[in-house]
DNA sequence: TTAATTGCAAATGGTTTGCAATATT
DNA sequence: AATATTGCAAACCATTTGCAATTAA
């Protein structure tokens, strides 16, 4: 529960009040962490918890904390929204890998966009400061059952 | 018009209609190359020169031109999802660059994910098919003024 | 105590759908 | 003539907002 209290004192930091609320989205991100669930996921495992909370206060909540770069959120190309905790200092130095048929979602660690980022400022002098890469295809698993039917 | 011929044949090919309402959304692409349009401005300018044409059937022609793969989508940080005709044969071959100061958007030709993904096929064995490449900044004009400020 | 936060319900905005009327083949 | 397509309005779904009640500081 580290992770929970550095992120709670960050909030009191910036003079946020430390709601129950907030602390149980908190623990449900902490939870499922590396799972990028939906506004309607977390609600719903917010809900179990602490039937008092409603809808409004959860994307409140996520809201604030995107804000305040703690969380990030993606839109995938089943048009839904996912969250996923910041992982510390340099979080978007990640892609995604989408599987089309599973739909999981696998994180790659390489940032190997920078050459390219060097040469599209280069020719065109365009300054980037954030980038997002999505990669659609199939994991392991799928890849191998698919080439059996 | 060249372009809108062709597209009309793959239609009629395919055995769909060739109505009014679906030529005067081609039109509005097809004069409208290059520019990312959202649903909204495409029902806007067709509406103008048509008013007969509905929301609706702008919404299911460009679903209809989706899935024949002649028209994409994607979705910006704007949260906007913004339509562009399929550049012939590898479309997603190009990546888009976002100006996060007056929101233009910039096609970039390179396609320097090759090494990339052969990268991560070999250490993952996930099989790319497609990826959606964004990077977000300030195009020259806007970087200059910035530092002008 | 007091200002921020919450829960609820209503409002919003973009997209989809049912259906009877219409247009294309 | 037969069938796909359309226009309209209503439905839908995710997200946001107004407001009075509640809670953390």
């Amino acid at each position: 529960m580290t992770n929970l209290s550095r992120i709670e004192s960050e909030l009191k930091e910036k003079g946020y009040k430390l709601t129950n609320a907030r602390i149980e989205v908190l623990k449900v991100l902490i939870k499922n962490e590396g799972k990028h669930l939906t506004s309607q996921e977390i609600y719903e495992m917010v809900h179990q918890n602490t039937p008092g909370i409603g809808m409004a206060t959860v994307y409140r909540t996520l809201s604030l904390l995107e804000e305040m770069r703690l969380l990030y959120s993606s839109v995938f190309t089943d048009g839904k929204v996912r969250y996923e905790l910041a992982k510390d200092d340099n979080h978007h130095k990640h892609h995604h890998l989408v599987c089309l048929n599973c739909n999981k979602i696998i994180e790659v660690e390489e940032d190997l966009l920078e050459e390219i980022e060097k040469k599209i400022w280069e020719k065109k002098k365009f300054k980037i400061v954030d980038h997002s890469l999505k990669f659609y295809g199939y994991c392991k698993e799928c890849y191998q059952k698919e080439k059996k039917d």
